[in-house]
DNA sequence: CTAGAGTCTCAAGTTCACTTGAGATCAAGG
DNA sequence: CCTTGATCTCAAGTGAACTTGAGACTCTAG
């Protein structure tokens, strides 16, 4: 084991937390690329631990698998990214992460402000319509709006 | 129409931007108890579009259907809620809010930290630790992480 | 060399939160 | 009375994100 620096499957689910299904899964959606032995079995390199880790951390923000394929779009897949590459991808992040924090806590206050009031009128006031943009736009399928982050 | 104050599921769809289907799926959740014309159509009280409007402010948080049956419970289903109730619901909400945007602000430092200090380990640094309690933790069918607010 | 653990692929199942469809019924204007 | 639009119920379909199962192959310790 650990001849090259290279890692099996079962290796990577017990450092990500992952499960072994589930990174199968994050292969295909192309969130990382494995190399395979001449057998056929995967070996994954050192920084997938990190796209992993990445995937769910923005998992946990709410974010689609999709949105985060957009997100991680300029991670080169070939090679191991450079913190270069990691920091221009995380500094997008942090301006969304900022950007939702604030819309939490005006949201926050808005809440704050109904209930003191006692107006409680969650569908007039500016608690709701703070997300016009967002209902009814599309005619198609909306299905689950998520945490959107 | 408005004979009385009570409404038509068209109407409240109107007033919440929810599908007709939709709300009366939220009906069968629980969510809101309609009465009946003699016919069999819904009348939904005023108060009603609070409630829906309020399970829509909780699903923009990220929570599911079943996380906003539980901070809901409390309220009555078969008077209209008084501000009071609203008051006590809200606050919890409120603290819950709290603690996620104190959450995701301390996220973005560690990640401005992972990012500037140049080590990108988010799978051994605090960064991704901090989700510790979540992951793996009941053996059975995990499904999406969602946002967790 | 062999037993057992770990992997592989591919297909089908599952949960959540709805949406879509079919066919019947209700409500109100002309 | 008739038509048109809203509503009803019930069943089945949908998309996202995985999980589970079946059957075969690989790898490594003894």
């Amino acid at each position: 084991m650990r001849s090259t620096d290279l890692l099996s499957i079962g290796e990577v689910s017990e450092r990500t937390g992952l499960s072994v299904p589930t990174i199968r899964y994050y292969e295909q959606c192309g969130f990382v690329r494995a190399s395979r032995t001449p057998g056929g079995s995967r070996r994954f390199a050192r920084s997938d631990i990190r796209r992993l880790s990445f995937v769910m951390l923005l998992q946990s923000f709410g974010l689609s698998l999709e949105e985060i394929r957009a997100a991680m779009a300029d991670l080169p897949l070939e090679r191991a990214p450079r913190a270069a590459d990691w920091r221009r991808v995380s500094a997008g992040m942090r301006d969304r992460l900022d950007q939702r924090i604030a819309e939490l806590a005006r949201t926050r206050d808005m809440l704050d402000q109904c209930i003191g009031c006692g107006c409680l009128s969650l569908s007039e006031c500016a608690l709701h319509n703070r997300g016009d943009r967002a209902w009814r736009h599309g005619s198609g399928a909306q299905y689950v709006l998520r945490g959107r982050f």
